[in-house]
DNA sequence: TTGTACGCGTTATCAG
DNA sequence: CTGATAACGCGTACAA
């Protein structure tokens, strides 16, 4: 139950002064071999460690990156957080992370806790709520103070900051175009609301592929799902009018949530439809068919977001006022749901 | 680009002192009317907040917790941290996350880290790594220090600090017995090594079921799966040298693995061959068939921890050496791959 | 070679 | 009613 050890503590044990602990523990020449050896033992005996917080405020910086993600239990958000986490680690940071629930307040209020020192810069993808309500003070606020931000995924285009986002749109189109290319002719999408950017851009990037070729958008063959939660009847019903032989969906729940209805209605994936989807995560790799999928490198994502933010950080300081969008290149990942 | 905003220079713009300032904010009645709303008006205008490292190092709390488990992809861990968070945040408590991947030394160093100051106590789950050696002297210092521990999951018996966990035994014996009771006699068993003590205790629960009923035990039976990444060829050798008719897996990973092995070699499921999977996640809900599942509560153990953490936190100091184990109550959710 | 003093931002205590 | 001072733990410029 020993009380956790200061300098304080071990200049009076040792009956030498307190910078004189300090100094002999950071190495430095001043002090004397034989005074040196003897704080070092003593300090290693004792295990000491010096204490973060005062170093935070001593230093003005903490170490330590703040992540704000709308959920963890999406397996794209924790592949972010793992990649944020090994480069952060590897750099000696630290990383602390807060859940907005897809709520704007929450985002609001996470980002005002963190703020006040707790961190020396975030990494976040914004909540619907945010999206839909395009109110984005509380990311000014911290940039104003100086304090960078690194969004990824789901970002507000006209905050200045770095961003690291895939191509959405090309890579709907991509996944688009190989459908056609394996003869689908009557392609539906599932995709989300608009306000949700990249369902807008992926919803973009589906159509433009159709255009490119020359087919007619059919505003009927597109989907858009309000929430996860329920989203099964929605889809059925979808699937029910429309006879389809090839879909596009923005994640992968729809998907199989899609694959598992069609199954149910008697329809063969792939034989009778192609099912692509984005965000590769568990459901692709274990749904029966197993989907073809966007990989949405959501690691890679993380580990670039969180290098720039600590180069951004340690960059001699502010006036670096240019900020990057970093476009990462996506991969269609072939399985059974296509042909 | 306005720098953060202190009470220096809140007092130095409005030409008062430090403490005059600090009183007024906190609306102490020593501060006159006057004076108090200007100071009060000024910080609102200037969005002043104050500075949580400072608070920090003052009052010896930082509001924070540290959380430490093996890896964030995995559904259970994701599910537990946003149980954490859900009641810190509640509790005004923030929460820091460090990933062990599994890695004896990186759950040492991370933890090193935190313990300096950064955080108030521990929410963790041991790394395999970690049990496997049975080396727990970073958790014996921490507790020395009097920093509380709350471990789940994956836990160390002879640390003395609360714990939260399912009655892993009980669990498993229930789900046999549920196999037993459909008429499947010829069991199987998918685990992990002995040394992962989750695996060694279902394992236990799944022979004393047998055992119960008079069953003999056949050690061929029992399939102990060391890594995840390529479980899939073990796994089917497993199905194809045993004729099993009801299969329990310590997870829905080696769960739909099999399921899905079984079904590629023309055996149905349920029909001939019934499963249940432990760990309730994202696969168990979209697998084909859908999965039977333990229920392993990750969002209720994740809270449960958490309180119990604050509650120790925050009852007036040490001394309060009991220490208690919580076992969440299982439940069984059926589905479509058992009968 | 060692020690003193100061500052990081805050609050609490005590003096004016 | 207001302000100066000390303290939290550390590092460092400067004094002895």
């Amino acid at each position: 139950m020993a009380q956790k050890l200061t300098l304080k503590k071990i200049a009076q044990e040792l009956k030498v002064s307190i910078s004189t602990v300090s100094k002999a523990l950071r190495d430095s020449h001043e002090i004397s071999v034989e005074t040196r050896t003897k704080i070092q033992e003593y300090a290693k005996q004792y295990n000491f460690k010096p204490n973060n917080i005062a170093l935070s405020l001593k230093n003005q910086k903490t170490k330590k990156i703040g992540v704000i993600i709308p959920e963890i239990v999406h397996h794209f958000f924790a592949t972010v957080i793992s990649g944020v986490e090994r480069v952060a680690n590897e750099k000696g940071y630290q990383v602390i992370i807060c859940l907005s629930g897809e709520s704007f307040d929450k985002e609001v209020v996470n980002m005002d806790m963190l703020a006040n020192g707790s961190i020396d810069g975030f990494v976040m993808s914004l909540s619907k709520e945010t999206m839909e309500r395009q109110d984005f003070h509380h990311l000014r606020e911290v940039t104003n103070q100086g304090m960078p931000i690194v969004m990824f995924d789901r970002v507000a285009d006209d905050i200045a900051c770095d961003k690291i986002i895939i191509d959405d749109v090309e890579a709907a189109n991509k996944a688009t175009d190989f459908l056609l290319r394996k003869n689908r002719r009557n392609l539906g999408l599932i995709s989300t609301p608009d306000y949700v950017n990249v369902g807008r851009l992926r919803t973009q990037g589906f159509k433009e592929a159709l255009m490119k070729r020359g087919y007619e958008i059919d505003e009927s063959a597109i989907l858009k799902v309000e929430d996860i939660e329920n989203c099964g009847d929605k889809i059925k019903d979808f699937l029910m009018t429309g006879n389809y032989d090839g879909l596009l969906a923005v994640n992968e729940l729809f998907a199989v949530t899609a694959s598992k209805a069609l199954q149910g209605m008697g329809r063969k994936v792939p034989d009778d439809v192609a099912i692509v989807a984005f965000t590769d995560g568990m459901l692709s790799k274990y749904a029966s068919p197993t989907l073809t999928t966007i990989g949405q490198k959501g690691e890679e994502m993380g580990g670039l977001a969180a290098a720039k933010l600590i180069q951004k950080l340690e960059s001699d300081h502010q006036e670096d006022e240019t900020y990057e969008t970093v476009i990462v290149k996506t991969s269609l990942i072939e399985r059974e749901s296509t042909p």
